[in-house]
DNA sequence: AAATAAGGCAACCGCCGTCCG
DNA sequence: GCGGACGGCGGTTGCCTTATT
């Protein structure tokens, strides 16, 4: 292992390359094709090492090359794209054609970044900026109180709740986080349950928080884990059309959430509630209902919680407390998701979409594409018009497919061989999608 | 017109994974 | 199994051009 031999060769020229250098270089190559690229410069006539003739024709010389400048088509591509893999250009640029990714590593950073925060937009996280400031404070105040009490989140959410720091040590992960953002209310606002209200039961986070401080939405819906960065969430909109925008944790389809999310769905996706030793049930049935009432822009109820095996005890209304139950199931009923209009359509595909779902077909241009699963899991069949008005140019169907298809992968590759550093990757772009 | 700053871009650096002897 | 060679990738640097003062 180590650096590559070259780089300790003396007599190699650095630094741009000459026209006389680029046409030995296209010359050789496409006489006879660059074979092994430490070979080339010895036979093309060259004072370069091999690394540096290979980038030199990736990046410039090859033929199909496409030069000037990004079309704002590109751009919006590069965008969505960035939204899914971060900063992986090289798969960025497979999925460009004629573009290199030093290219669009070039523009990103000088260009796509800058545009993005003009349009409010993290370029890291994708998320609106008012949003990621809002975490990062929260985060420096939790900093600081932890600071201040000279003990760590784990071990004060550990003390509030007697059975966590056993939940997580016999199950190694941290606990399921159940987000439910319920309602705006948009007559009695204070009816909106207070933002964060973090309740622990059991192994498990409800977490209730006001998804709608924005205004944009009249509900929010959120499944969590965070050990690995799985959220998968739906927001509900004042026009009564469901939006997966590219802040609210989103993933999937109709389909997925009518059809998919079942309950042979959810212990895949938190599969410590069924593996660890804490009190979580052997069946979970998935019950988090919703009536949406259509006439006042928000929600009749909601019903949520965690329940007893064949006895729901599930509490209704935004502002009670679910957890006042006795035991531990996760019950979330597929009905939640057909409360409402959806005005979804199953045939619209968009060419982006298309593009994508192309790639996976491809595993051996597209890397990441190693990590959708070839499961009746993976769906991507189903669009869902564009609600985001938070990141206006971005198709959230397209990133909200490939977010739900990489978090099927990601359950599924609890018994896979994939390393630590992939799913790490795939957190990481969970992390910038959501 | 000169100096400085900012932007854009090409190329390098160093790390990692794979291949192969 | 080990280690060198190599290809690939993402981060970074530094040069050149353009804009601003």
């Amino acid at each position: 292992m180590g650096r590559h031999s070259c780089c300790y060769k003396q007599k190699l020229r650095k630094g741009l390359w000459s026209p006389e250098e680029d046409e030995k270089l296209l010359r050789h190559i496409t006489q006879f094709g660059h074979g092994c690229w430490s070979s080339v410069p010895k036979l093309a006539g060259l004072q370069r090492c091999g690394k540096s003739c290979r980038l030199r024709w990736l990046n410039y010389l090859r033929p199909d090359l496409k030069r000037g400048a990004f079309s704002e088509e590109e751009e919006n591509l590069i965008i969505e794209l960035h939204a899914v893999l971060g900063n992986r250009w090289s798969q960025i640029a497979a999925q460009l054609p004629g573009r290199t990714d030093n290219e669009i590593k070039n523009l990103w950073n000088s260009c796509l970044k800058k545009k993005l925060r003009q349009r409010g937009v993290d370029p890291n996280t994708h998320k609106p900026l008012s949003e990621v400031e809002n975490e990062e404070d929260k985060a420096r105040a939790t900093n600081e109180n932890n600071e201040k009490s000279s003990v760590g989140s784990h071990e004060i959410k550990t003390a509030e709740h007697p059975n966590m720091g056993k939940a997580l040590e016999e199950s190694g992960r941290y606990p399921l986080e159940v987000s439910l953002g319920c309602k705006l209310n948009t007559e009695n606002p204070a009816a909106t349950p207070a933002a964060h209200d973090r309740l622990f039961r059991d192994g498990c986070f409800l977490t209730t928080y006001d998804g709608c401080a924005t205004g944009n939405l009249v509900g929010q819906f959120a499944f969590q884990q965070p050990s690995c960065g799985l959220n998968i969430g739906l927001s509900k909109k004042p026009d009564t059309t469901l939006s997966f925008n590219s802040n609210s944790r989103s993933s999937g389809s109709h389909h997925m959430l009518s059809d998919q999310f079942n309950s042979s769905v959810l212990p895949l996706m938190f599969p410590f509630m069924s593996t660890s030793n804490v009190s979580t049930p052997t069946h979970i049935k998935h019950s988090v209902s919703v009536a949406l009432d259509t006439t006042t822009n928000s929600y009749g109820g909601a019903s949520y919680g965690f329940r007893t095996l064949g006895a729901t005890t599930a509490a209704t209304g935004c502002n009670s407390s679910p957890l006042a139950t006795s035991n531990t199931e996760v019950h979330i009923n597929s009905s939640f998701f057909d409360r409402f209009s959806w005005g979804l359509t199953d045939t619209e595909k968009s060419s982006k979409e298309a593009q994508i779902q192309g790639l996976e077909g491809n595993p051996e241009e597209i890397k990441w594409s190693k990590y959708l699963p070839s499961s009746s899991l993976l769906l991507g069949t189903t669009t869902i018009p564009n609600q985001c008005p938070e990141v206006p140019f971005a198709t959230s169907d397209d990133q909200s497919s490939i977010a739900w298809h990489q978090s099927n992968q990601l359950l599924n590759l609890q018994d896979s061989d994939i390393s630590s550093k992939d799913l790490q990757r795939l957190a990481e772009a969970f992390g910038q999608i959501f």
